[in-house]
DNA sequence: GCCGTTTTCGGCCCGACTGTTTTCAGTCG
């Protein structure tokens, strides 16, 4: 079983309690503990199969070990099968409308009986749920026209996405004269993969004036909720986005609570509190006074903490890296010399090999790896031996053409079903550089998937595996993979991993990336281009690279050719 | 449910906004 997956069986434990009225911290407890399975870069089954215990995990005592360790053998978890039998599986879908908590699905539960969101729904029509004690027209009214919301929009949006609306709307609010600093905050500015909300911070004396403004944006569709400080909209995207106006003096601490990760933050008031200080939004206080909240720096620096950049504030690493003194020296994106995963018109790219070439060439790369599909995937005009090596010939004479850029003759090579190469090994010594993928069969139980994956680390022509789960974030699961004995063969036989840049791909995750790093295995990131314009995903590349806490020195590929090429299988 | 060199019991982060409630609970982040 994916972590994952035990991760939201736990999820799914802790809304059931909720639901039920369970104590607060014992949910507490099981969320955290989702969160630190999913967190895991071992797969937690494996470890258990091993004989190892899931107890060494801060947050998992006794109880959750026995749990974890239970449905890691069986694959089934008794106490929330109990739990299932008692509430129907529709109650919990009420828990994605806005507005909607376990309280009241609890009351709507066991006093009206409501099994569904067609049941629900049809309560507020017939103007039962008004009549509850605690309810009114309002909330009723509210229900019914997020119950649509609930349906429609409960989808993440890619980083991509997020990024692009809320600097946007950041952009426009910084040219108010009144508005003297605006930042996006939230997960959009940690660089998560997906955001499921936007959060702004602006100053600004009258905060009426940027809440007005927002309130006519034209990527805004509707004004949720507006109060003293914070303002909530919905974007025509369907995305919400909140904006919070807070005094110059607390800026820094609006942006290091507003930031998050929620987790990190209980971790940092946690600390706050064992020095006898009390941190919030407006600041960081020793009884009623303010002694920092101006910049981020201030507010971590009076916890006795350097600067945490927001990608690594998830409370993984990054106060054990804080307290070392040790925090990462993240790298950023002109770090990048190459770019080693690109399509041309030869497979289902846009451009020539020359125009990608030069497009690279101006954005400051130094060399690029053309490396077209091969044969198997026909649907993208993929090559075979032939037309691959008349291909390469092409590239070599461009290359001679063309000053200030080095271009090496690659290949995205399939890893066929039935764990063979898509090309024969006498083709791929001939490459300057193979990408090895995995395109189809991504349901294939682990064992293939795992044979195919070690068949490729073992060839002796493939120099990296590329987008390795496969995923398509929000549309499709990726392939399951036991990583460790993965990363293990990669380390063993030299084999680079990718960090696919694409906003929808981004395999290897952060979680991986970091595990890939601790066996020593270089990283290359690369941005899967189709067209001139595909080089523009390298950032969020770079970011997820940030998120695994990666530096200048993990990556492959911020090194000059020569020293990259020391890098790869001899 | 977890945790502990002040504690094996009694803590466990903090504030804004909404609705319905006349003083606060629920939800959210």
């Amino acid at each position: 079983m994916k972590n994952d997956l035990m991760a939201s069986q736990f999820e799914l434990l802790a809304d059931l309690l909720e639901i039920q009225g369970a104590n607060p911290f014992r949910i507490r407890a099981y969320r955290n503990a989702a969160r630190t399975i999913s967190s895991a870069a071992e797969s937690l089954t494996d470890l258990v199969a091993s004989g190892g215990d899931p107890g060494q995990f801060d947050g998992i005592g006794k109880d959750l070990a026995r749990q974890i360790t239970e449905i890691a053998q069986t694959g089934h978890l008794s106490s929330l099968e109990e739990l299932r039998k008692q509430i129907p599986p529709g109650v919990l879908d009420m828990l994605r409308i806005p507005g909607v908590g376990p309280k009241k699905v609890s009351v709507f539960f066991n006093e009206l009986g409501l099994k569904s969101l067609a049941d629900l729904k049809a309560a507020c029509e017939s103007g039962r749920l008004s009549k509850l004690k605690g309810f009114g027209k309002k909330t009723e009214d509210s229900i019914l026209q997020n119950i649509a919301a609930a349906t429609e929009h409960s989808q993440r949006i890619s980083i991509a996405d997020a990024r692009a609306a809320a600097e946007a709307i950041v952009e426009d609010l910084r040219s108010l004269p009144e508005v003297t600093q605006c930042e996006v905050a939230g997960s959009c500015r940690r660089r998560r993969e997906t955001c499921g909300d936007l959060d702004v911070l602006a100053v600004c004396s009258d905060s009426a004036v940027p809440m007005n403004r927002l309130a006519v944006h034209p990527l805004v569709e509707a004004v949720l909720l507006r109060g003293e400080t914070k303002q909530r909209v919905r974007l025509k995207t369907g995305v919400e986005l909140d904006l919070r106006v807070v005094p110059e003096e607390s800026f820094g601490a609006a942006m290091q609570y507003f930031t998050g990760s929620k987790e990190h933050n209980v971790a940092v008031r946690h600390r706050a509190k064992e020095l006898g200080l009390k941190i919030n939004e407006y600041g960081v206080f020793r009884e009623e006074t303010s002694i920092a909240g101006r910049t981020e720096e201030e507010v971590y620096a009076a916890i006795g903490l350097p600067w945490i950049p927001p990608e690594l504030r998830e409370n993984r690493k990054e106060f054990e890296w804080a307290d070392a003194g040790a925090i990462p020296q993240l790298l950023t994106l002109t770090d990048i010399q190459g770019d080693l995963h690109m399509h041309t018109t030869a497979s289902d790219g846009a451009a020539s090999i020359e125009e990608m070439a030069l497009a690279a060439r101006d954005r400051g790369l130094k060399y690029i790896a053309i490396t077209d599909h091969s044969k198997r995937v026909s649907m993208a005009n993929g090559l075979d031996a032939d037309r691959l090596r008349k291909h390469w010939q092409e590239i070599r004479r461009i290359r001679e053409s063309i000053d200030g850029i080095e271009i090496l003759c690659g290949i995205e090579c399939d890893i066929l079903e039935d764990a063979t190469m898509d090309l024969p090994d006498d083709v791929l010594s001939e490459a300057d550089w193979v990408i090895a993928v995995l395109h189809y069969g991504l349901r294939q139980p682990r064992e293939q998937i795992m044979l195919r994956l070690m068949n490729a680390i073992r060839n002796p022509h493939v120099d990296i595996i590329g987008h390795c789960t496969g995923r398509m974030i929000g549309r499709r699961e990726g392939a399951d993979i036991q990583f460790t004995e993965l990363l293990k063969a990669a380390a063993d036989h030299q084999v680079m991993m990718e960090i696919n840049a694409h906003p929808s791909r981004l395999d290897l995750n952060d979680i991986h990336a970091a595990a890939a790093r601790d066996y020593g295995i270089p990283i290359v990131i690369s941005t899967d281009s189709h067209s001139v314009n595909g080089f523009d995903v390298l950032e969020y590349g770079v970011d997820q690279a940030r998120r695994a806490g990666l530096t200048k020195q993990d990556v492959a590929n911020t090194r000059s050719l020569k020293d990259f090429k020391k890098l790869m299988k001899s």
